[in-house]
Formats: C-alpha cells, sequence, structure tokens
DNA sequence: TATGAATGAGGGTTCATTCAT
DNA sequence: CATGAATGAACCCTCATTCAT
C-alpha cells in the first residue's frame, strides 16, 4: 500500500519544487514577465510537464498565490489567541501582514495580479478557489477581531464592521503597496525606512479605531 | 497662415485619438494586455503611424499616464483657495481623486502599471520625466496642505508632515485599489457601494489627522 | 534501444534541411535578403520551429559558414598525404578551394558575411567560435605548406611565410570574389571561362612562390 | 539667364550633401545598414526630398559609388604621364587603388555591395550605368599599361593581357578586402601593418609580371 | 522644390500550449 | 509520469516608399 503514497508524496513534492521555481521567477521577473520555459528550466523538467500539475499559467500563478496566503494565514494562527483585547489583534493582523509580505514580497507581486483579473478568467483556474477561500476567513478573522474589539470595548462601537474591515484592508495594502514599489524614493530620497511607515500606519489606524 | 496652425491642431487632435484608444484598450485588457496592433485597428491608423506619434509602447502608456495626471492636477487645482481650513483642503484632495479614478479608471491602471517599472526603465521615455514632475507637484501640494492644517489649528501638531502625507497617499491609493478589483464582491456580495467605502476612508483620515 | 539514436538522427536532418534552406535562399537573396519567414516556408515548418535548431538568425547564417567550412577542410584533407614538393600543396589548397567555392557559391556569399561581422558580434554566437576555429586550421595547413616548400626547396627562402599565407588568402579570395561576382561579364563580354582565371590565379601564385 | 544656372548649381550642392551623408552612414553602418531615414536626418531634409534627387536607395548607393569611382579615376590620371615603363604604371595603379581606398574605406563597400547586385537589379538605377563607364574606363588604363609594358619589354610578352588584367584587379580587390575585415587580426595578432601587405602584393605582382 | 504624414509589408523573436511517443 | 518536438498567434518595431499639400 506503501506505494501509493509514495508516488503521491513524489508528486506533491514535485509540485512543491515548481512552485518554489514560479515563485523566485516571479520575484526576479514579475508575474507577467515569468514564463513557462523559464520555470521549466530551473526545475529541470519538461515545459509540457509542467501541465500536468498545473493545467496552465494562470493555475500555477494561482497556485502560489494560495500557497502564500496558506502561509500567511499560519502566521495569523500562530499565537492568535491571548490578545488583550480586540483592538490589539487587528494592529497585530496588520502588523503579521505587513512582516510577511516584506519577507516574501513575491506573494505580494502574485496576489496583486491574481486580483486584477476579472472574475470571469478567474473562476476556471483549479487554485483560485482555494485562494478565495482562504482570502475570505482571512477577512473573517479581521472582522471577528473588529467585533471582539466592540465588546471589550476597546474598538468604539460606532463604526460599521464590515466597512472598517475593508478599510484596514485596504489601508494595509497600500502601505504596502507603497512601500514597494517606491522603496527606493523611500529610502534614498526621504530617508525613511519601511518600518517606520509601517509603525505610523498601524498608529493610525489605531488612533481611528480606538 | 492659419493653415500651420489648423496642421498642428490636427496633428494634436490625432495623437489625442490615439491616447483614447489607448485608454479604452487599457481600460479592457489592462496595460500589459494592450497592444499597439489593437490600438493601430481601433484608430484606423497604420501601426507604423502610431510610432510617428510616440516613441514606442511605454511612451505611450506614459503618455496616458501623463494627461491622467494633468487632468487630475486640474481637478486639484479648481477651486482650491476657499478651503476653510489645511484639514479641509486634505479631505477635498482626496475625495478629487477618488472622483477623478472612480469616474476614469483607465488612469489608475496605467498609473499603477508605470508605478511598477525600474526608474532605470522610466527615464528614457520622454513622457515620464513630465508624469513624475505633475506626481512630485500633487505631493507637493498635499504636504503644504498638511502643513497649512498644522498652523490654523485643524490638524494636529505631533504628527510628521513627511511620513503622514505618505499614509494619505498611501490609504487613498489603497481604497481606490479595493474598489477598483473588488468592485462586484463590493456591490453584490457586500451591497456595498464605493461612495460608501469612500466616505468611510475620509472619515478615518480625518479623524487621525484632527 | 536505437530509439533514442533514430530520434537523434532525424533531429540532425531536420538541422540539415534548415542550413540547406538557408543556403538556398542565401545563394538566390542574399545573406542579408534571407529572411527566417522564407526559411520556415521553404522547410514547411513553423517558424518558432526554427529557433528550437538555431538561436536566431545569425547563429544559422553561422551555422551555414561551419557547415561549408568543414565541408571545406574535408576537401583540403582528401589526399593530402602524397604531394611531391610544399609549392605542389600550396597549389594544391587553392585549387582545391577554387574547385569547392565554384561548386558551392552560397559559401562564400555566407563566409563573406560572416568576416564583415565586428568581432564583438561574432563572439555570442555558438557557431562562429567553431567556424573560426576550422578557419585557423585551414591558415595553418597552408602556412606550414609553404614552410614545408621552403624546406623541400621548391618555394624560395626569402619570403615572410605569414605575409604570403596572408597573400596567397586576398590572393584566391579576390580572384574567387571576381568570378561571383562578375560570372556574366567574363563569359558574356570577355568570353573567358572560369577556370581560365583560376588557372592563371595559380600560374600567377606559382610564379611568385618558386 | 544665371538665375537657372544658380537653382542648377544650388540642386547639385544639395545632391553632394546627400551623398556626403550617405558616405558618413554607410561607413559607420554598411551599405544594409544604412538607412534613408538617417540619412534625412542628417542632411536635416525631408525623407520625401531624398527622393526627388534619388530614385530610391539603391540609386543613391549608387551616385556614391560613382563618386567614389571618379575620385579614383581622377587620382589615376593625375600624374599619369611621366611613368618609366609599363610595369611602373601598373604597379603605381595599384598603389594608388590601395591609398585611395584605404583612405576611404567607404568607397570599397559602397562598391562592394554594388558589384554583389544581380545585373538586372542595376540596369534601372541611373548611375549604375555611369559608374560601369568609369570602371570600365579604369580597367582600359589598366589593358593599355600592361600592353604598354610587353611593348617597353618591362612586362613579359607570354601572358594575356585580358587574363592578367583581371588577375591584377582581383589580387587587389583581395588584398584590401583581407585588410578592411580583418584589420584587427592583421595588427593585434599578427603584428602586421595593413602598409606591409599591401608592399607584398604589389612585390607579387611585379614578381609575376616581369 | 520641399514637406509632414501616412502606409504596406515585413523584420526577428517569443509565448503558452499541445501532441505523439 | 515524462518528454522532445512542434506550432499558431502574436509581439514590438522598422523599412523604403508615396502621397496631398
Amino acid at each position: 500500500m506503501g506505494i501509493k503514497e509514495r508516488k503521491e508524496r513524489e508528486k506533491n513534492i514535485r509540485r512543491e519544487e515548481i512552485i518554489q521555481a514560479a515563485k523566485k521567477l516571479i520575484a526576479k521577473l514579475g508575474v507577467e514577465g515569468m514564463t513557462m520555459n523559464q520555470v521549466a528550466a530551473l526545475v529541470e523538467l519538461n515545459k509540457a510537464t509542467l501541465y500536468l500539475y498545473f493545467g496552465n499559467k494562470d493555475d500555477l500563478i494561482d497556485a502560489v498565490v494560495h500557497e502564500g496566503l496558506a502561509a500567511l494565514e499560519k502566521r495569523y494562527r500562530e499565537a492568535d489567541q491571548p490578545y488583550p483585547s480586540g483592538l490589539a489583534r487587528v494592529l497585530a493582523l496588520m502588523k503579521k501582514s505587513f512582516l510577511f509580505y516584506r519577507q516574501y514580497p513575491i506573494y505580494f507581486y502574485a496576489m496583486n495580479h491574481q486580483e486584477r483579473r476579472t472574475p470571469g478568467e478567474r473562476l476556471n483556474t483549479p487554485h483560485a478557489a482555494k485562494a478565495d477561500e482562504i482570502a475570505n476567513r482571512l477577512f473573517g478573522t479581521l472582522q471577528e477581531s473588529l467585533r471582539q474589539g466592540q465588546k471589550d470595548g476597546s474598538i468604539r462601537s460606532d463604526i460599521d464592521v464590515k466597512q472598517v474591515s475593508l478599510l484596514t484592508y485596504a489601508h494595509t495594502y497600500g502601505v504596502m503597496h507603497s512601500i514597494y514599489s517606491k522603496k527606493d524614493i523611500y529610502e534614498d530620497v526621504l530617508h525613511l525606512e519601511p518600518e517606520a511607515i509601517e509603525r505610523s500606519a498601524l498608529e493610525l489606524m489605531a488612533y481611528y479605531l480606538r
């Protein structure tokens, strides 16, 4: 019986190798700059073989996004219990996002790309749904934290959770985008480190939510 | 003697037509999805003719961005004097941006793309510099408004203008990105209109700055 | 197990077919006149397929040159031992060149083109180095023959081998160029056959070297 | 009446300017590398204007060749009388060719290109015929010199003037080609200056003709 | 005479994708 | 499961040339 499992395991390893290669290339060349040719060369597999693991290029990208979101979710879950307040939890989620995407900017690029696709394009690819699922779960966590904060008094109760969750996400996203697309300007011209911006962003949100 | 001027005017019209076509295509297919072939077909000009007006594809895109920023700046300038306070002016700038990009989302896509290019890539295209100039001017206006607010007491004085200007921009950008990339989700699933999000975003900022 | 070898053989055949097509087109249109489009059409392959066999147009041309030089070298080697003297060997080399390039003028065109490229341009293409190698070997054979002639007394010893080898090459080249570029004039106007010119060219060289 | 002549004169000046520009570009980029666009830019004329002076690109190139040959002929004629012998005159012609093309390599490139065209291509262009005329005249001078040498005893009488004139030309051409296409190798690798090769080439010819 | 504007045709190259094996 | 070979479609861009003015 173990033979089947080993095969399965090996297949997953290959899958993972391909995703890793794609990640490397996206990091270097951007999502549209990455080509299936390069991925194949990097994993030392034939181009056609990639299509045994991923239906097409978009599917592979979705897989990368999926993996990224899964990793981010894992970070969210790590030590998620002992927050002193709902507000602290919201801020922690933001901070974890900053840290994560600062550490693995590829995921940001990939997600970014994926989000730009029209809904019609995304439905067909197998991985997109899973990725969406995680994204929704993360969003749920954020909303839950907001509600928790309102309950424990750390977040003011006159705001609409749904709307503010979107705002929080948008704010976080915007800051990350700025940091990645204008990193050089920030550091060389304005003499501001990413961390400083992130800190301000957290402050801003705290100020508003309190 | 108006013959020369008429020619000039006609040339500008053609130029504008090409930019309009590019905008339409960017709106439909994204910046990287747009091709010179399609642009040529849409304006009913030969492909080679496009290159009489724009050095290359990137130059055309930069022209789109430039036009967009110029239009945005015009909006900024319109009735820019009579703001009751610095804070009101900052919020007005944000609001104008929202309105503008909601009305012409293409500009947002185009700008988005342009920002992702490495500085080295951008210097060579004729329009990029001009676009940057406007962008810097807009940023300057924002910072000036913040300082003005600190002077007139409408904005708290314990914040760093430079950092907060970046935050304001990032926040605004993030909200716009959310609105454009998730418009359908917002409206169909969450039953939230873009305007509502925008209003919240302004509120958030006001809350923080005050 | 011959399956792999057969594949290999077939691939080489395709490669050769492409080179043949390129040769035909170079013969008709010159090196710069040949296009990848035409080559593809002639071998009835997709244009993209050509790029599986040759990195780019120059690489294909280099392959043609390489093949030509390899064939010429083979001719040189055939029955290269039993020359009665160094002089006879030098003349034989010239004669073989004449015969070869008369039979396959394409190679002459191709080589001609290749020589005009700047050294920098040539280093990058995979086949250029190999072609150079052969060319150097051929030149070496010529110089060796000259030295041999000086030893055995068939060639006068007061000439500089290096310089004369260049002269011999230049002379041979010039005659071939004349023959190819002015073939019609030679035959129709002057009533001279290529062979007659070649014979005179050999005579001239013999006269000088002796 | 002078008005017409002035126009004529001005027209010739323009013509000449265009040819000069073409020469510069051919020198830098080769014949096929030169474009009408570049020529127009260099003479600061509209592209279309070029076609008022030259029927097409090949015609312009022919004009360059024509001018080159005319200049070469002028050199031939300068001090053409006082040669001590027919042989000396032949060698002088060769030497003048070397000097001329070494000084103005463009003409060599241009001529080279022109010679490669098929006869059919050349007949249609207005300047080709004139260039051919000069070329024939130069060839006639060479043959005349050879005959003169046979008469005055400086050149042996057992050679065929027609054939040897071709050989002389071919030899000269070959040496020049070598010098231009392999200049770097000659100087850097073999430590041979062009002049040395030229001298040897003259020697060779003298040896043979005597 | 001179020009600005336009164009058809084609250049080389690359891509994601799909077969037969 | 994996591959080598192939392909259609498209990419951006450039050229010599020709009009109407």
